[in-house]
DNA sequence: TTGCGTGCAAAGGTTTTGCATGGCA
DNA sequence: TGCCATGCAAAACCTTTGCACGCAA
């Protein structure tokens, strides 16, 4: 996991430059076209679809969808190793990512693991949903 | 919510049907049109797109997507409000996506809504990590 | 009868694919 | 040089929309 597969191409390399310059973002390929063209270097639709599967299935990138938002979204993953100490929680309104410490997720992580078989890999979950201040706003 | 908005016509009828008799499972469009056709009453995809959309706002089913699948998904939801609250896991090895209720899960939704204000929406949230058969080959 | 529901076809998007060409190793 | 990567255009999908007709209330 997380090997850069392939050749290593400028095409590839910009692409994944603009998700690790805007992490914790919901980045769609449109974005990705938009900024490069803005950038002077062009780059096929087709293209950016198939580096970013490659990127996902390298574990570089996630590939996500967000209802009422038409097309998937992708985001770099950070691979510090204090990420795999906690988990991330992210505002779908405001597009904050919180890093979160809690007991109460260990036991979880312990209790999926023990009842269900199934180890969670905290460093690529993500807890996506709305936070306070963007609940108060809606109120 | 809840209370069917519109007039009752075989069409709708037949698709809640179809959703209340496969609770719990990733439900498309295709696999509604498909069983009406072999059901013998072919239900044209805009019919099944415009029902899809009132029964979500009357809150009587749920929109979701799933990654790496195409199209959204659907799925009802029984009235007792503890029995639709399961989360997903998703094995990064063989790609299996297990659907899971458990009252772990629930209380952890509780406990951060309370302790980190943050309001989880388990349709957006996917637990990755590898699950027991896979871990076994593994080993 | 009134007005929403339905079907069909067309339109609007997103994503994938085929194929010739280009570029990394 | 051997292969993978790229671009372009076409194709394949999913979803929405316009419109005339059908049907529930």
């Amino acid at each position: 996991m997380k090997q850069n597969s392939g050749y290593k191409t400028r095409q590839k390399e910009k692409i994944l430059q603009y998700l690790i310059d805007h992490p914790s973002q919901h980045i769609t390929v449109q974005d990705i076209s938009r900024h490069l063209s803005e950038d002077g270097f062009s780059v096929g639709t087709a293209t950016i679809y198939r580096q970013l599967d490659q990127l996902v299935s390298d574990g570089t990138i996630r590939k996500y969808t967000i209802d009422n938002r038409t097309g998937a979204c992708y985001e770099y993953l950070p691979d510090t190793k204090e990420c795999h100490r906690h988990f991330h929680l992210k505002c779908m309104q405001c597009e904050t990512l919180y890093h979160v410490t809690c007991e109460q997720l260990s036991q979880l992580e312990t209790h999926i693991l023990e009842h269900h078989g199934f180890q969670i890999d905290q460093s690529k979950t993500v807890l996506y949903g709305v936070c306070q201040s963007c609940r108060e706003k809606i109120k």
